[in-house]
DNA sequence: TATTAGTCTACAAAAAAGGTAGGGAATATA
DNA sequence: TATATTCCCTACCTTTTTTGTAGACTAATA
């Protein structure tokens, strides 16, 4: 399941991007809006900055803004940038690559698998973008 | 990612199927060939068998073993029992449905894609079963 | 009836998720 | 340059989930 941060990291960027024309937003405005805690909201969009998602300007008429086009920030970036790995083990990970404790690649059948599943995860989630979740589109 | 509850399961499932031959296995043996805590293995068992995949015998010569057939155990099944919802959004689940609380359906253009992931995932962990993770097949 | 082996309830430690506090730094504008 | 505005940063806290443990109990067998 998706954590509730990526859950509001996707409402946060589906309203900057019906919202672009405003210029940049503020955090408290998405927050009401959104029906999010505003200071874990803070977190969420400045982790999306430092991920080269959003771009930011400080002082009045400042705020959030998106620093791409919405058809150009895949889902699975998105994902990934706040809940980490998309494959269901660690050992099929493309991203986050880590050997299975239990078990040799060889040995466990279930790799294979995994990795289907995860390529047809992938092939979803790599092909829509923010664009494809939009109400106006 | 899976609960290392579900990747232990998936060991100990694997171990009952190519020992099959042997009759009941004990929690024991499954916990020393595949390396797992003898205690958090008794409770992941006894779940199995209550979900009605496995059996169980008591006293000498007891132990757990498969009540079905290796290829007839889905291993959406599998996953499902123990980590539950597959789906990464409580409003796509289909044995899991909840209402996402920030969202109507309506508005929520992930729901979609999100519909579309699940069931790219379920192709696959639908199909595969038991047999289809064991080293000897 | 002693031994073996699963069953059950409860608990506990560790990690992750979710959320909060408050001062600091940059910017705009008066 | 003073002030208000707004994001930035660090640290912390609370709750929930995950992972694992303890120990008594029940059933089967020899």
């Amino acid at each position: 399941m998706l954590s509730k941060k990526t859950q509001y990291a996707f409402h946060a960027l589906t309203y900057l991007a019906e919202n672009k024309a405003k210029g940049p937003i503020l955090i408290s405005e998405i927050s009401q809006e959104r029906k999010i805690s505003l200071k874990f909201l803070e977190n969420i969009l400045l982790e999306m900055k430092k991920a080269g998602v959003l771009g930011s300007k400080k002082g009045k008429g400042g705020g959030y803004y998106l620093i791409k086009e919405p058809d150009d920030i895949q889902l699975a970036k998105i994902i990934r940038m706040l809940d980490g790995p998309i494959a269901l083990l660690p050992c099929v990970s493309l991203n986050y690559y880590e050997k299975c404790e239990n078990c040799t690649e060889e040995r466990c059948g279930l790799n294979e698998v995994m990795a289907e599943v995860r390529d047809n995860t992938l092939k979803v989630l790599e092909s829509k973008t923010l664009k494809d979740v939009l109400r106006n589109r």
